[in-house]
DNA sequence: GTGGCCTAGTGGCTGAGCCACTTGACCGGT
DNA sequence: ACCGGTCAAGTGGCTCAGCCACTAGGCCAC
């Protein structure tokens, strides 16, 4: 029993931070993806130095609530900067990237694929998924069904049970991702704007294009979670 | 592959001092208890800033594996830096629910008991664990010190060797229950107020009324703990 | 347009320094 | 010999000022 022995603990500077930035998250409705204020605007106004207030957000980043980008501000991972659920979101991150390199391997190569295989029935419901999503985007929704069914249907045009089944099997985990991607602000347009490039280069019959676009559309919204999980809402 | 989804990260300063930090403390078969080197000369070892160091010391902080004490130095809680496995933090939770549905049934009963059979020296005994667990709180600390001495003078107050040599049995995973409880933001002020009215309670001489009490307060314990398992009680 | 360049903003890290607290040794009185 | 108070060194807590590296967005030349 050491610890009836050890001494009270006092409050450290950086807890009573925490303690101010979970309250600043809260009444200023910040939601994930937004901005928190720079480093020396906290500082400035909580009246504490800067070290103090970096000590704070290390400890926010190492609990992945806050992703600190460096040169590019810190922003918020989650909802709200209260620790809950921990242990399982651990283990959901550490599994992360496993899951975004996997889709990386698989999807790439579907596209590729997709642009040597695909008839012309299957680029329609290609193109279909994309008009679906123009039209989500348009009435203002993020997207996301048509971003499904536009990789679904990818899949599908690649002729692959065997990489299909490998697609099924990271497809619940590759969804929360997705709805977390495009929450991002203006990431549903850009998406689109990528889809439609692979689109294109599936059409054209170009599996190099394709799978380079692809590439290059997975990786975006790797980036965007890297390092990063957010659980469903 | 991981390398390629992840090309930009680059580890933190205060990641790698962690690094060299756990490599240090197991090559030099430190143990808990044992005091690591000072702040600067760890620093100064390293080659790196004090801040640097102080970020890494707050992470090891948080995660409750070293204790730093102001102008006494910073000591080692168990005998390695490693955060705990998964698997084994997975294991440990799936024995917590005996472990706590025991607690209840046992402190319930002990809550009764002391009711009806506390002394008046007892009930101070009682009172002043709730004040200071309410100094703690006030200080910033997050009250376990001021809950373990409540529930122990609880126990004593029972008067009931056979209980009280139950509880001594599960008191080290009541411990860690009780340290993650306490750790969850809001849960100290929430904590007191239970503990507050179980105390009047028994000052009051109303034994359904403490064991009722009693049973709020260890099932609201035992709710944060379980939250990852059954998301809804 | 497209691409390159530039600059302001922002996080990463440092080094020097002061303050507060702990510890233990020292010293004087009993 | 013992107790109690004092003092200085060691150490963590925190601040300040500043430089560097990276990002983002606007601007300009092509």
């Amino acid at each position: 029993m050491s610890e009836a022995l050890r001494p009270m603990v006092k409050s450290r500077l950086y807890e009573q931070v925490l303690e101010r930035l979970r309250a600043y998250v809260t009444e200023a409705g910040l939601k994930a993806g937004d901005k928190l204020p720079a480093e020396r605007d906290l500082a400035a106004s909580l009246g504490v130095s800067r070290a103090s207030v970096k000590q704070a957000i290390v400890v926010l980043e190492v609990q992945g609530l806050v992703e600190a980008r460096h040169g590019g501000g810190t922003y918020l991972v989650r909802d709200t900067l209260d620790v809950e659920p921990v242990e399982q979101l651990v283990e959901r991150r550490k599994r992360l990237p496993e899951v975004l390199e996997a889709r990386e391997a698989l999807e790439t190569k579907l596209a590729e694929l997709a642009a040597e295989r695909r008839t012309d029935a299957e680029l329609e419901d290609i193109r279909q998924a994309l008009d679906f999503m123009r039209d989500e985007i348009a009435e203002g929704a993020n997207g996301v069904e048509g971003d499904r069914r536009f990789h679904a249907a990818v899949t599908a045009a690649a002729h692959s049970s065997l990489l299909a089944d490998f697609m099924k099997t990271i497809a619940g985990q590759i969804t929360e991702s997705r709805t977390e991607s495009l929450r991002q602000p203006g990431r549903p347009s850009r998406s689109l704007a990528q889809h439609t490039a692979i689109c294109e280069a599936i059409a054209a019959g170009d599996p190099k294009k394709a799978a380079a676009a692809m590439r290059k559309h997975v990786r975006t919204v790797a980036k965007v979670r890297l390092l990063t999980w957010v659980p469903e809402d």
